[in-house]
Formats: structure tokens, sequence, C-alpha cells
DNA sequence: AATATCCATCGACGACTGTCGATGAGTGGG
DNA sequence: CCCACTCATCGACAGTCGTCGATGGATATT
């Protein structure tokens, strides 16, 4: 509920690592499907696909993800994630775990914070689903 | 559980009806938010993302929508879709009135069918607020 | 060593969701 | 006019979801 101002650890760990390593990115994130409009979509691959749209499909989430977009750093610690969002850290760490499974997000842990990234090839990937003809 | 043949009327109509209207497309599919890279996405437009992000996020709705996008008369009536996606005509009713309040479909009653389309426009909206930077 | 911070996980709870089978209203064909 | 067909809606039920507060392990600060 109070607005603490950031850790000067957490600044200096920005400029010394601005963006996220994203491992299995090309992975998870990678075209898994072939556009809905191209054909009938395989049972698999709808499995797949709506679990990332059912990722996007909560408020809170969708925040989330906004917020580490827009993160000049690439990456927000917890910390700095739930007053925005206006949830509980125990209900925040669950929606990060989430948009994780989906693919959509890294973390990595600097200290005692976790950070968060997003995982542009996957937001890249629902897009290519979405294509119309 | 049993293959029908298509209706004739149906055949019929599809010559004649390539395409549902689609009147409260552009307020329904136009673009309703800015991409979730470029800020940090009002509350307001979170709600209305979300929904429609939720609605693709069931496997047996992404299938339908996927149906529909591929049907060369552009629509499709309920009963040519319940065997596809194996489910109970109820339950694909359900579905589709799930994709329609969020606007991503949009349906039209000829004779005894009723014929459903996709909005070309709400999908694009979409991809539209997962563009990356 | 003691204390403070960060965060994943747990248990609990009410709300919502996906599914079915049944029902009934509207429509078209004989 | 009666029957067959299409489809939205209903009630029921199990399962999942979003949320909180509490707990405890890991890490940093003093």
């Amino acid at each position: 509920m109070s607005y603490r101002p950031r850790a000067k650890e957490a600044l200096v760990g920005v400029k010394e690592l601005p963006l996220l390593d994203q491992p299995a990115q090309a992975m998870a994130g990678g075209t898994c499907c072939t556009p809905l409009v191209l054909e009938p979509l395989p049972e698999a691959d709808a499995a797949v696909l709506s679990e990332r749209f059912a990722a996007l499909g909560d408020p809170v989430r969708l925040r989330l993800v906004s917020l580490l977009a827009n993160a000049e750093a690439g990456a927000v610690c917890v910390c700095d994630l739930t007053e925005p969002v206006e949830r509980s850290q125990g209900t925040v760490s669950h929606h990060l775990k989430v948009l994780s499974k989906a693919g959509l997000v890294v973390s990595e842990k600097r200290g005692r914070n976790m950070w968060y990234s997003i995982v542009p090839s996957a937001l890249e990937s629902l897009r290519a689903a979405l294509a119309t003809r």
C-alpha cells in the first residue's frame, strides 16, 4: 500500500543488465502455429495457442504485461509490480507464474529480487496467429 | 454424432450472401486500445482487451474462430460447427455467444439457421495491441 | 548475529466456466 | 396443419480461477 522508492541496488542492476537473457525464448515464443485463417487449426495447436491467449485474458495480467513491456530497463522486479496493479504480492506472483508458464515472460533472480521481462517473440507468435487473409 | 450433408437452402444462401453484413463491426472491432507496449494500459482498456483475449483463451472457441475464418462462404451455420469441434449443440451455442459478446464474431438469421462469421477488424485490433516496439 | 526485505507457495473461499441433456420457440417442408 | 429441423436458453454439476492472508526460505543490511 505504501510507495517505496526503488532500492539503489536495483537501479544499479538495471544499468548493468538492461535486458534479461531469454534462453528458452526462441522455443517458447517462436511461431508455434499456423495462422487461424489458413486452416482448420489442429487440436494440438489450439491447446498451445489458447493457453497463451488465456494468459492475456485477465485484466491484471494484461496490465502486468504492459508494465513489463514499458519498462525502460526491459525488466521489472515483483516489488515494483504490486502497487500499480493493486493486488497483493501473492496474487501478483500467481499471475506472473501464469504468464511464465505460457511463455510470455521470463524471470531471473538478482540479489533478493526477481526480475521479470516479456518475451517479445511470444507476443509476435500470437500476432502471427491472428493475421487475417 | 452423425454427419449430415449440408442443406440445399444453405448452399444457395451462400451464393447470394457471401458475407454477412457487419453493422456494429467498426465499433466492436475497431482499434479500441493503444498497443500494450506504448503505455501502462489504462484499466478500462485492460478490461475490454482482456475480454477479447479471454474469448480466444479456450481451445474450442479458437477452433470455432478458425473454422469461421476458413469458411469459403465467409459464414457458417451452427449446425455445421458442432461436429468439427465435437461438442454438444448447446455448448457450441454457448461458445459462440462468448465470442459474440467479445465482438469477435457476428451472426445473422437466415431461414431457420443462424450464420456466424468473424469480424476481421476485431482480430486486427488484437494484433495491434500485441505489436512490439 | 539479529533484523529487514523480497517473493514463491499454501490453504481457503467465493465466483466463474465448460459441459451436458432437456426444453421450447421459431421456421420451413409436406 | 403437423412434423422435422435449428438453435438459444435453462438447470445442474464438477472443475478451475482470482483473491487474500499467512508462512517460510533466501538474501541483503546493520
